[in-house]
DNA sequence: GCCTATTATTTTAAGCCTAAAATATTTCGC
DNA sequence: GCGAAATATTTTAGGCTTAAAATAATAGGC
């Protein structure tokens, strides 16, 4: 078993191999989703108190700052694994307050461009620093030098996610 | 820095040390999102379209199976790390689905018991079984030989920052 | 040039989630 | 026993999320 990765089919396994391997595999399911969601609780419930924000719609902001042309609406829910739905409010109300523009393409009217302002770019960058420190804080227990250990393993992980999903 | 761990203080570094531990930790913290994301926004899809089902539906029943005598209203947020009010109305509708029952407590009227119905134990295994196949499902790509690896270093992920958040 | 398919976006319905306030009950100091 | 603090739960207000339907505009076949 030690040896035979994701190649052996799971019909030439015994009983207990299986289920050793069910086990293991939900194990590392709820500790992924524990780690996740004590790390995103913590960092909204800061966003929250600190700057009266979310992360969404920091999370809306962190792409638009690599993008000092603006980007195209429609990329948005893509990079960010949202529906399309979901991005028009968030949009709206950052808008509303001031921190990013919507404007319609004159080439194609279905189009709108999305684009940080002088006030978005100042009030993100001011987040994003606390937002860093905010994890440092978190993870400073966690020892130095294993990140990038950690980093290249959820790197597989996530791409052994992503060709199972590709398959069907 | 390789043998620092978290024992040096940040401000005992220089610029790029510090830099560099930042974008490790934010690159930890980035691809742990988009693992969990991935995975739950997968299992939430089946539940949805093979049991017209939710996860926190059947987080509730995955922890009242393992009870077989019942568990105090009160013990669920704690041991699903969510807020209170938020399963009033998820455990209202299991009992109205006939999954659990809620009866008050003789002893003290402000305790209220639930405990899984015959069915609701039956559904329950049926979908926790398919659970467990579409996780193997989709972590079938991951070396088998490193879930035990990765198992450790989440839980002592977990630990690190269960602590930086006992600290205040 | 018209009609259909495609594409971009918004709307709708339903459910999850939190924080904070409200309600009901119990416990404990006195 | 009485009243204040504590505890268990629900309610409320606000925001996020999805899937599916609706709307609007473009592109392509004919």
């Amino acid at each position: 078993m030690a040896l035979a990765k994701e190649s052996t089919p799971v019909s030439a396994r015994n009983g207990a191999d299986q289920e050793a391997e069910y086990r293991a595999q939900t194990r590392v399911w709820l500790r992924l989703l524990a780690c996740t969601t004590l790390i995103e609780g913590e960092l909204r419930r800061r966003f929250r108190d600190e700057f009266d924000f979310t992360m969404p719609r920091f999370d809306v902001l962190a792409q638009l700052d690599r993008e000092p042309s603006g980007l195209v609406l429609g990329e948005l829910p893509k990079r960010l694994m949202v529906s399309a739905g979901n991005l028009t409010p968030i949009v709206d109300r950052l808008v509303a307050d001031g921190y990013i523009t919507r404007t319609p393409s004159n080439l194609d009217r279905r189009v709108q461009i999305v684009c940080m302002t002088v006030e978005g770019r100042k009030t993100f960058r001011r987040m994003a620093k606390s937002h860093g420190a905010w994890l440092a804080e978190l993870l400073a227990d966690f020892p130095a030098d294993r990140f990038d250990g950690l980093i290249g393993e959820l790197d597989e992980l996530k791409g052994a996610v992503r060709d199972a999903l590709q398959k069907p």
